[in-house]
RNA sequence: GGGCGGUUAGCUCAGCUGGUAGAGCACGUGCCUUACAAGCACGGGGUCACUGGUUCGAACCCAGUACCGCCCACCA
């Protein structure tokens, strides 16, 4: 290595991200390794396709994270030598986009109208030339090594014609259908939306008693409504056949308040008696369950309210033109001069809310598109069922994903936007015509609706790799392996991909789907832009101004992109997390460690040798070697688990406390040792650091590549990207569980010490005179005595204390550093401890039940530590 | 209304198939020991929400209670 290299190193006492990480990046980017050809079969690759962002969207915690839990995943499938493809690609978001663009032309003083359909689609295509791809140069910043060089856009023209042929298909098979019926009207973006967009919220809304005559002139029917404006289009009163107080006038009419028109008295098990006045107004035209009894009793539908929100000239003169909510005004007023208002109460319900939007949902009868779930659901069931699609972890996942599916409706597919895949339909008079390509002959128009974005979403993992054509790209990476995702898309997406995908490609998607946590703010809420409570990621990699949402202010460290994917992945699991600076600040600690312990090493280490495991030399040595191959096992069996947040914390332990606390300082004296051949030291540390390099890089690819650049090779030859190294197989071979043993005592033994020394008010720097009255410590007594500051003698005499280590004792011999005074309350608290547990195990022994019943192993275990203990106790006197 | 999850140290969270409770941060006491003060050593701190039950033994299994949260759902 050249020497200004070295040099380098010797200066950098700290890591810093933000010079590493994007050089390291760039060498990774320019080497071409996120970019696999198109070989081979499915089996032999590994692929996955990222959930596309929004194209004009920035970042957000829910990226970072879902970022760095695929990023681990296809780092560890390339280092295994799987020919790897991480797919990219952006959502063209049909709502949130359009949304976007409609706000950016108010500020020109123009709607979209203004300017027309083509014009404003042109203007959409020209917004995200300029404000997309923010998010792919984000997606670089954290390190996320998808494939940059191919990426897929959902309005690309090759997927329009996919979207076009499923739709097709859909309809030729009598999936997807044109219907009159009862949508979620968004008033806000005036488009219908899917039920899986509407979200609930609790309303404060007044219940009226509206009092309907009888036709016969005998009295009234009083009904409860939370919206009496929709009773310009009631068409029947139900009551239940049950109820006693309203059988005789099933088939009866009353009279319609300020309309006049007579409704027909009806009998329908779905009125529950002991709700309201167990009279309901029968409104097909403005509610759902109104709806389903309308079409169930053939009555008359009738829309008062239109898709402006605004009362339409069926409610009469009196009303039209009025907002719902003036008009609602409108007709308690008038039913109060009438007399015919005989009550009202606050009410407390939940109210359907446009998660879009956030308007109030206004049920309408609409002419839209459908498409019907139920025969889609069924092979997305049973692949569950049978095991080939597994959620991790498995609870509740599975069992929410069954429940929707079990229970699936048809999916209001048609939107009323401009931006999106324009539905290929075609209509003339009467006539309807549905194909991929226009109609022959004069007088079609289209369709103007587009498709719910979802739809095309659907077709995700196939669409982008240029399904249906049989692409050399399909044949390699399709069907894809892991799907990651939050929960909250498990339905919107999800689902519904498994059901595309097998419907149209005949395989399942993705075998694997992992779902992670969501991450809340510190204080718990959401986060969101609008509360004040989001973090930007960015901001925690490069540094910035803390949020809101920390009352304490100041500004964020730049911690870089491995601390944020380490704390990321550290503090998420299954459950909801709030977010955590301390896991981030935890990662950037650990980078930093990292690279100390490396620039002690590669300083420290003898020249021209190379990292091998074939040298060790001592128990250390070997104990290390050993604690590598567990460490190697149990972390590639965590990550193929997908629990990311076990494998951060296994390694983290493992490199903190057993390689640099242990290791590195009982390597020190024959590191620094420049008469000696240090081969065997060297190599060790080498390879220690080889193999903790390789395992951490799916977590925090760039440090790991960075520190991995100055490791010398074995034979003077490139080492090459530590991204494209393998991936370690754990060696049972090098377990050692003698040098484990052996070195676990010697750990018991010094923290012992240092515990005695430390509490008998011993000075730190003190070297006591010592001796070693203990077994089992076969050539590592000096390490002890080194680590524990003790100096071993053979002088006779009294010891002036005596330490309790295991297998014996260290006794402390008189020095002007040492007042054996001083640790006999210790002592004494040591005994009552000991006796403590020994009247526990005692009396745990006694019990003939325990000793019966429990296995054997476990009783035995309990004799062994009691024996231990009385074994001590004899020591202390 | 139905379903699911949570309640473990001051804080944020782990704790797999029951076998004397763990981490990081925070806290206390000492250390600038030539990789790292973004560090090192040592330490204090928990009736595992509550009540019953099963078991030789329960944070863990069962039943119930109380809070907190999420999802689904068409009671006007």
């Amino acid at each position: 290595m050249p020497t200004d290299r070295l040099k380098d190193l010797e200066e950098r006492t700290r890591y810093q991200p933000g010079d590493v990480e994007p050089r390291v990046f760039e060498r990774w980017e320019s080497a071409g390794i996120f970019h696999p050809d198109a070989d081979g079969s499915a089996d032999e690759s590994f692929s996955i396709a990222v959930p596309p962002p929004n194209v004009t969207g920035v970042l957000h915690m829910g990226h970072a994270l879902n970022g760095s839990i695929q990023d681990a995943l296809i780092r560890l499938a390339r280092m295994r030598g799987k020919r790897t493809k991480w797919i990219f690609g952006t959502d063209h978001a049909g709502i949130a986009t359009q949304v976007k663009v409609e706000q950016a032309l108010a500020e020109e003083g123009k709607t979209k109208e203004d300017i027309g359909r083509e014009q404003f689609i042109e203007r959409v295509w020209e917004w995200r030339k300029d404000h997309g791809f923010q998010i792919t140069e984000q997606f670089k910043r954290l390190g996320a090594s998808l494939d940059y060089s191919d990426e897929r856009f959902t309005m690309d023209a090759a997927y329009a014609k996919a979207v076009a042929k499923v739709f097709v298909a859909l309809y030729e098979k009598g999936l997807i259908y044109r219907d009159n019926y009862m949508v979620n009207w968004d008033p806000g973006t005036r488009s219908a939306i899917s039920d899986l967009e509407v979200e609930q919220r609790e309303m404060q809304d007044t219940l009226y008693m509206i009092d309907y005559p009888l036709a016969s002139g005998s009295g009234s029917v009083t009904v409860a409504t939370v919206r009496p404006e929709t009773m310009l289009a009631d068409t029947a009163i139900a009551v239940n056949p049950n109820d006693e107080r309203y059988t005789r006038l099933i088939g009866e009419d009353a009279i319609l308040p300020l309309v006049g028109r007579r409704l027909r008295i009806i009998g329908d098990e779905y009125v529950k008696t002991d709700f309201g006045t167990g009279a309901l107004k029968i409104t097909p035209g403005h509610d759902p369950n109104d709806f389903e009894i309308g079409r169930k009793h053939g009555l008359e539908e009738i829309s008062v309210i239109g898709e402006d929100g605004r009362m339409t000239e069926a409610a009469g003169e009196r009303f039209a033109g009025l907002t719902a909510d003036d008009a609602q005004r409108a007709v308690v007023k008038a039913l109060r001069e009438e007399g015919l208002l005989s009550g009202t109460q606050p009410y407390v319900h939940d109210v359907p809310h446009s998660h879009r939007s956030g308007m109030r949902i206004e049920p309408l009868i609409s002419l839209q598109w459908f498409c019907d779930m139920e025969k889609l659901a069924g092979p997305a069931i049973a692949a569950v069922e049978d095991g080939e699609l597994r959620f991790h972890p498995q609870n509740p996942w599975t069992g929410v994903y069954l429940n929707w599916l079990e229970n699936i409706r048809p999916w209001c597919v048609s939107r009323q936007l401009w931006w999106g895949h324009q539905l290929p339909v075609w209509y003339r008079e009467g006539e309807t015509h549905v194909g991929a390509e226009p109609p022959e002959g004069d007088g079609w128009t289209r369709d103007p609706d587009v498709l719910d974005t979802w739809f095309s979403s659907a077709l995700w993992p196939f669409a982008t790799l240029g399904w249906p054509e049989k692409t050399p790209d399909l044949q390699a990476f399709y069907p894809t392996d892991v799907l990651s995702t939050a929960r909250d898309i498990i339905f919107l997406w999800v689902a519904r991909m498994v059901m595309f995908g097998v419907e149209f490609t005949g395989e399942l998607p993705f075998r694997d789907v992992p779902i992670h946590s969501v991450i809340q703010a510190p204080d718990g809420r959401r986060m969101s832009k609008s509360l004040g409570t989001g973090i930007d990621p960015l901001e925690l990699i490069d540094g910035g101004p803390r949020p809101p949402v920390y009352k304490e202010g100041g500004e964020f460290p730049a911690y870089g992109a491995d601390a944020l994917r380490f704390g990321l992945l550290a503090s998420s699991s299954s459950q909801d997390v709030r977010f955590n600076e301390e896991r981030v600040r935890q990662g950037r600690d650990l980078a930093n460690k990292l690279w100390n312990a490396s620039r002690l090493i590669l300083l420290g280490v003898q020249e021209g040798v190379a990292p091998s495991p074939d040298h060790a030399a001592t128990p250390e040595d070997r104990w290390i070697l050993s604690r590598l191959e567990r460490i190697t096992g149990r972390t590639t069996k965590s990550l193929d688990a997908f629990e990311l947040s076990a494998a951060a914390f296994e390694l983290y332990d493992f490199f903190w406390s057993e390689l640099c606390d242990w290791y590195l300082e009982l390597a020190k004296p024959r590191l620094y040792d420049e008469q000696a051949d240090r081969t065997a030291v060297s190599a060790t540390l080498l390879f220690c650091l080889d193999r903790t390099l390789r395992l951490l890089h799916p977590l925090m690819p760039h440090v790991t590549e960075e520190i991995w650049s100055f490791l010398p090779s074995t034979d003077g030859a490139e080492r090459g990207l530590l991204a494209v190294a393998d991936w370690p197989q754990a060696d049972a071979s090098r377990i050692d569980a003698e040098a484990e043993e052996l070195v676990g005592r010697c750990v018991a033994a010094v923290t012992e010490l240092r515990r005695y020394r430390d509490e008998a008010g011993v000075k730190p720097s003190a070297v006591l005179p010592a001796r070693f009255v203990a077994d089992g410590y076969d050539g590592t007594t000096a390490q002890v005595a080194r680590l524990a500051r003790l100096e071993l003698s053979d002088a006779d005499g009294a010891a002036a204390a005596e330490v309790q280590v295991p297998g014996g004792a260290v006794q402390l011999l008189a020095s002007d550093d040492f007042d054996p005074g001083a640790v006999a309350a210790r002592i004494a608290e040591r005994r009552d401890k000991l006796e403590q547990e020994i009247g526990r195990l005692e009396a745990k022994l006694a019990n003939e039940r325990f000793v019966d019943r429990a296995p054997a192993d476990v009783v035995q275990g309990e004799r062994d530590k009691l024996a231990g203990y009385r074994d001590e106790l004899a020591r202390l006197g």
